[in-house]
DNA sequence: CTCTACTATCGACAGCTGTCGATGGATGGA
DNA sequence: TCCATCCATCGACAGCTGTCGATAGTAGAG
């Protein structure tokens, strides 16, 4: 079971980072998330699924160009950061991105 | 020469991640700036010197419970970045935050 | 039930990264 | 000049990560 980073939406009203002296725990979770940026694939693939609202995983193959297993796994690591659900409908999973996470972040950053 | 992302702060007029298709070659610039935030001991470095609005190297060891080296090691990353700047002055090393590299990582998650 | 199509997981491998001790360079004080 | 102090770099090592082929699981079509 993957350990999911929402928790830092609940700190949503916690001072940010350039504020804050910034706990250890606090650290721990805001850095997963931004781990889950700090790729040039993941990135295009949030964004690929913002543009569109919602996005079936077969449909991300191609304009990322990278290999099924590979696209999947950057879908799970964006889905433990919270920023990504999945909603599975027949064969198809169709990816979302949640709004809240990438709110929480901003507001981190400001 | 350390290769710096501040050119991301060109783009500060581009739509966010959430909005446009998002190139290859600005997901990497990007990521590599989210990659600088993608650890704990960074984003607490990041957040004393944000409090104290210039920090001495020398006073980031003891709270950060790091080895010089590698205290040196985060601060160069961060810099790179475009994060934050270092001025010598003397035998030591003021630290201080880019407020419009940080403001241009918000903008990018708006 | 069988076949096909979509997705997740596994195993493996190369490359990157955080960490530290040791060393070198620079700056100011005695 | 010599020494002490602050910082950066080097070398090394363990751990993590992006990638893919192969495989397994699952759900609809026929």
């Amino acid at each position: 079971m993957p350990k999911r980073t929402l928790a830092v939406l609940a700190d949503a009203c916690s001072s940010s980072v350039l504020d804050a002296p910034l706990g250890a725990a606090e650290a721990e979770e805001l850095s997963r998330v931004f781990a889950a940026l700090a790729d040039p694939v993941r990135l295009r693939l949030l964004s690929l699924v913002a543009e569109a609202g919602e996005v079936c995983a077969c449909d991300l193959l191609g304009p990322l160009g990278k290999s099924q297993p590979t696209v999947s796994h950057h879908t799970k690591v964006l889905a433990d950061a919270g920023l990504l659900v999945g909603e599975k409908r027949g064969r198809w999973v169709w990816w979302r991105v949640v709004p809240e996470a990438v709110e929480s972040l901003r507001s981190a950053l400001g």
